[in-house]
DNA sequence: ACCATATTTAAACAAGCGTTTAAAATTTGT
DNA sequence: ACAAATTTTAAACGCTTGTTTAAATATGGT
């Protein structure tokens, strides 16, 4: 059983779902201590404040994101098989939380609402040692040479999109649950033979 | 001059920038009336309401981000001519206008706030022809058999990700705006090669 | 058992919200 | 030029917001 958590925690929890539902603007602190099933000063009394309650949630969600994919690449395998793992983990990760890079993405763009230090999770990052993987790569010719930006634009896109542009994809072309699941079990695929063959270099001539 | 712009007109602009910008729920009446440079009380005389000004402001965003890219398939030109245009135009639009598609996305996915009808812009997209031409080049083994959903999720995620991800990119790699264009150009030119070279299938076998 | 501390509560605060009102200002038709 | 209709305004409406207060309850150490 997980009942024994403390109020903080089950107002931490309340605010994760809440938050990542519905954006900052979209909710109230009342909204998120009546999910928790908590009195409204509660939420003053353990986080100060909506605005320090957020930026805890947002860090946490961040590296939640970052993280759960990026372990692949410390294991001891050759870059495509990590490559492949990594897609596939993505899209596992996506697919029980598939609201949570359009939330993060959406957060960072009003910017203004917190001031978000990147350097904790870029040191993370780096310490996977994904970056100088990726370049010795490119200067073996393993992968194709481009912008390690660019690369990471191109992977991002073909994992994150198809979660974050759900929205606009089921009401376009009147998808229910079942489906789409479906439809992204055949877009792994897809995205992997795809990004596989276009990243790697074919040895054969 | 674009001096000559009705109150109504004015309100409808300023809603637009607003609305795109911080959302439904990150803004207030009072905030579109001064962007508009006019009362609060002319939002709702004009208007009816908040929700009802939102509901028309998304709609002609709406169309305006699908049909300025699928005008290129009424064309007369081979698919893999159209495809590369389409692509060239979408990152020409999203260039200029980064944040729609996020601004979509992020408002269909709380989509009890308006109810918004896909029909009306999806006979305008099945006009231009786009979907028959697709299947018709699949039959005919011009491009790689797939549903015609995730052929759309795999070039939309190519397109639109660099943009609406730009915040989180922009973040994670401390890019200005300069370098981010730079990049985009690039991107662009990665993007292409790689959804030709997969979706369309190699003749000399 | 007691007291100090920590937790939880209901109530209240000012400020901002979407919206309405009714009067003022402007435009229009004649 | 005048009256009717339209447009614009300032002010107010009731309600919700984030946050604070002070009292009530629970907890833990001696």
């Amino acid at each position: 059983m997980s009942k024994e958590l403390s109020t903080e925690e089950k107002i931490r929890e309340a605010a994760k779902r809440v938050f990542v539902e519905k954006g900052f603007d979209g909710c109230s602190s009342r909204e998120i201590a009546k999910e928790a099933g908590m009195n409204v000063a509660l939420v003053n009394y353990y986080f100060c404040s909506k605005k320090q309650l957020f930026k805890l949630v947002f860090e946490t969600v961040m590296e939640d994101f970052m993280m759960s994919t990026l372990e692949v690449f410390k294991r001891d395998l050759s870059l495509e098989s990590k490559m492949r793992i990594f897609i596939e983990r993505e899209y596992e990760f996506l697919t029980s939380h598939p609201d949570i890079p359009r939330f993060i993405i959406s957060e960072l763009a009003r910017g203004d609402k917190f001031e978000f230090d990147p350097r904790p999770i870029l040191e993370k990052i780096e310490a996977t040692g994904v970056f100088e993987e990726l370049t010795k790569a490119q200067k073996q010719g393993v992968i194709r040479k481009m912008d390690l930006t660019n690369l990471m634009i191109l992977i991002s896109a073909n994992c994150q999109y198809p979660f974050v542009g759900k929205p606009l994809m089921k009401h376009l072309n009147k998808l229910d649950e079942d489906q789409y699941t479906e439809l992204m079990m055949l877009q792994k695929q897809y995205v992997t033979e795809m990004l596989i063959g276009y990243l790697f270099i074919q040895k054969n001539k």
